[in-house]
DNA sequence: CACGGTAATTGGATCGATCCAAAAGCGCAA
DNA sequence: TTGCGCTTTTGGATCGATCCAATTACCGTG
């Protein structure tokens, strides 16, 4: 059999080209790149990765042709030879709740300059959607998956993962303290940090309200909590859970305040969950003429943008959701490049934002002119 | 040529498992699930696929095996044949803001049911994020995308998307009114709504206050303050633009309040252009001592959860940003399906919600047990 | 001029599914 | 027995890239 090489003449007697008559005019592969180059589909390959093998000639040549052509690379040929899709899966718990739209935008921001894409998905608390969207995102195949574990996640999910060779990063909460990645903050010692607070405004009898769901975000806080009254000798009794909104924030206050069988003393301060709850019973106590920072000292978690807003401003603990992201992301990323390698937890700090809901310092409370116009409380 | 057959015997001379030193367990393919249950590729393939071809016996035998085997589906596989790769771009431009968020969700909702899956991308406003990004679609082969246009981007980004075959659908903004396939909301009805509103409650001289970017959504609002100023013979000269943060919100106080050499009389009302500049605005008033609803009135768009929690609670206009997501992924999961079919332009309506920042009906404006603890200001 | 060594390029096999035309199995009538 | 139609199954060929072993080009040396 002959071999018609037809190397030097380009665009000639391409069988690609045979069909003219332009119905599909579609995927440049990298084969007709190839051949308008005057080189091999090799080659293109190999520029296409940045191999420093190919002559600076022939990448420019080569990359002349790309563009000519309008040829866009097709990841998905290219990921089933590979090993890599460059993509990964976030699972977060529920994107609603601003908090996490923020880690999001965090994540995004790393893998964007990295060259990965995420597959996103709101696993709304529910484990069988978790499930399912782990599911899909094996048949995708996903380099990695960067996870915050619905309540009520069984630990066994991570050991199934381990078994899938699934890199996951668990972020903001994790289903087993046994050593895997991790990216979150240290709710523990922000809440020791916002009870020491408290105590030292005078404060002794504290009550620690919201929270239903059983995840180590919940314990860690509750520790955090117990942790900082034991060590002043007060009684860490006084736990209200309740459901994380508002609606239900708002109805601690009656819990709170009218105790009419009680055998303790009522709390003068209540000590949130988070914002969401600590928002809520404000409003609770204002419906009942009550005012936070006056008749009981409301502290909250998280800093979400309202609540510098609410009046009083609410003291709380600020934890930065989009460097959470960011840390989680890139920590996915140096697992993936080496998934033999030691487990990281990554725990970042949080910081307390005094304001006026726990009876301010300066103790001109609600008034006039608002001190708290601060930079940081305009977004 | 003898033909071995060795249906009746499986796991026995396949050359799968010639190689049994386990060192890549990974990636049980079609190919052995076929071995396993005694038929070839193309049937399994066809049960993958649910095709009524096969015959109900034997399609149990080969989810048995499957089952068996632990088989996952390779989609990149797939993908690189059939057409479809039931994946989808969202590209958002501003993650971080709640009402993104919410959007997001509500995608999400909707693409999961229909077994797709979305990549997500915060373009953060920067049009050449955004073409990067959809640069990256393209190389994942998706099915079509969801597209909230960054402010500045050219309406030739569609007739590119067009040539390309990438099915597109626009959402909450468009970058050009031809008939395009969209989900948005009514913004100038809205605005027309709340304004009348205001003019119902006596206002004469009103401001519109916020936006520097141009795109579809701030000329709808603005069109829609226009109307119904003009409708009742009103001034609508008093524009002031400015980016949307709650510290500008919050420095317009002085421009609205405090003009020495203005020609024209001081206006008693203030039409935001969202809620975060009402916010911000309303922060700026109390700071000079001022108070929303009796010293100016102010509405806000886009009732986000802080609305109904500020003193004085705001008025605004709701916009179920979940549903337009929902809304949006159907419509563009029909497109998809039939990419010939006539645009649609789905508007879903707003709502007035009425609350006390422009001076309430029941004029008993922020003071004792609060009126406003409906069901739907608490989460 | 043959030779070794490096740099650059290449063709065939391959990843794991789908597509499609062809074939096998089967019942039934001529 | 043969032929026909129907259902069910099947084996290449294929999608568009990567991997790898092999080849070619080129240059300085002995």
């Amino acid at each position: 059999m002959a071999k018609p090489r037809d190397s030097s003449k380009p665009g000639s007697s391409k069988p690609a080209s045979s069909k003219p008559a332009g119905s599909k005019p579609e995927s440049v592969t990298l084969t007709e790149v190839a051949g308008h180059a005057g080189v091999s589909r090799s080659t293109v390959s190999l520029v296409l990765r940045g191999s420093p093998l190919v002559a600076a000639e022939t990448r420019e040549r080569v990359q002349a042709a790309m563009v000519a052509l309008g040829y866009i690379y097709n990841r998905g040929a290219a990921n089933l030879r590979a090993a890599r899709t460059h993509t990964v899966g976030l699972l977060v718990c529920e994107l609603n709740n601003p908090f996490y739209a923020e880690l999001t935008a965090g994540v995004d921001d790393v893998l964007d300059t990295e060259g990965f894409v995420a597959f996103i998905a709101n696993t709304a608390e529910q484990p069988e959607r978790q499930d399912r969207f782990l599911q899909r995102m094996r048949e995708h195949n996903v380099d990695g998956v960067i996870l915050c574990p619905a309540a009520g996640t069984q630990p066994e999910l991570l050991d199934r993962l381990d078994r899938w060779r699934l890199p996951c990063v668990q972020a903001l909460r994790f289903v087993s303290d046994q050593e895997r990645d991790y990216a979150g903050v240290d709710y523990q010692a922000g809440m020791e940090t916002v009870t020491e607070h408290l105590i030292s405004l005078g404060h002794r009898r504290i009550a620690f309200v919201g929270g239903t769901l059983d995840h180590s975000a919940y314990a860690a806080r509750h520790a955090g909590f117990t942790a900082a009254m034991r060590r002043h000798g007060l009684a860490d009794d006084l736990v209200l859970r309740c459901p994380l909104t508002r609606r239900s924030g708002a109805e601690m206050a009656d819990h709170l305040l009218n105790r009419p069988q009680a055998q303790t003393a009522a709390p003068t301060a209540a000590l949130c969950y988070n914002d969401v709850v600590a928002l809520g019973l404000m409003l609770g106590l204002e419906a009942r003429g009550l005012r936070a920072g006056r008749d009981l000292a409301v502290t909250g978690f998280d800093d979400v943008p309202e609540a510098a807003l609410s009046r009083p401003a609410l003291t709380t603990v600020a934890t930065s959701a989009r460097q959470i992201g960011q840390e989680a992301a890139r920590l996915l990323l140096r697992r993936i490049a080496d998934p033999q390698g030691p487990p990281e937890r990554i725990i970042l700090p949080s910081r307390l934002v005094v304001r006026q809901s726990c009876g301010a310092p300066s103790d001109s409370l609600g008034g006039a002119p608002s001190p708290s116009l601060h930079h940081r409380d305009l977004s």
